[in-house]
DNA sequence: TATAGTAGGTACCTAGAGGAAAGCGACTAT
DNA sequence: ATAGTCGCTTTCCTCTAGGTACCTACTATA
């Protein structure tokens, strides 16, 4: 798989999958788990209502299913405390933690060319005859 | 930004994104994107109805929909040539290629990880009285 | 008494993404 | 005369992610 510099041929042997990240992507990047593994990861163990509040925007029964797939996925650890009120724990996991590096070189590329981004679309905008 | 391993302190400064690379994400990995840029990496230059075919299952109208987003976004290069019947082609741009290592990084975290990620699905979905 | 806090669950609703199918304009090949 | 090619566009339809609001049981606090 990662025979050569990244972008391998098995592109054009699976018609239906063009591409062999998508199955990462899905479990990865798809909506709001990427802030929720960033920021339990830079917190580190958190309460439910604790990420609630650091994410700011998302509501409890989207976290709660997002939260449900990342412990599915084997990304966050969940832990229950049986007492009164209710006390629940999140954290990353080592698997979940094995994506800091991607992360980081994720980070790096954005700082490095999101401003070219920018200017793209400003130059598509004010070029294009819309 | 690339201060430490990477999960940088900035989500505790702004509580509406908690997560320094959700800009990126929403460029890079929504949905087709990624098959799309795959495909254009590795097959060159293609013209709409070889990445139509390469892809296999996408629409025509989505197809459309994603490439002048990438255009606009700066990752993908159109040529017109007002032909009969007419010809357009489509490249990957110098941007849309410096994500290349990053897609590789991705490709070889999948290729370590995700039995990983199969088995703990495996685990809750049997452990966990559903 | 009543309110707040905790970790969600549930029912309902809406907006938007995406799929299916047809068309279009200008020409060519059969 | 008919069908086909190319790169879309348009219309219609469906599905679902996500939002709003309200609910639980129990306790501590005012």
């Amino acid at each position: 798989m990662a025979d050569n510099a990244g972008w391998t041929a098995a592109a054009a042997t699976d018609p239906q999958l063009a591409c062999p990240t998508s199955g990462v992507v899905d479990i990865v990047f798809s909506r709001w788990t990427t802030p929720i593994l960033w920021t339990l990861n830079t917190h580190g163990r958190l309460r439910f209502v604790e990420l609630e509040r650091l994410i700011g925007t998302i509501t409890p029964k989207v976290l709660t299913q997002r939260l449900r797939q990342l412990e599915r996925d084997g990304m966050v650890v969940r832990t229950y405390h049986p007492e009164v009120p209710p006390r629940v724990e999140y954290e990353i996991s080592e698997l979940g933690r094995s994506l800091a590096p991607l992360f980081a070189h994720l980070a790096e590329w954005a700082a490095a060319n999101l401003d070219k981004v920018e200017q793209a679309r400003h130059d598509y905008d004010t070029d294009t005859p819309r």
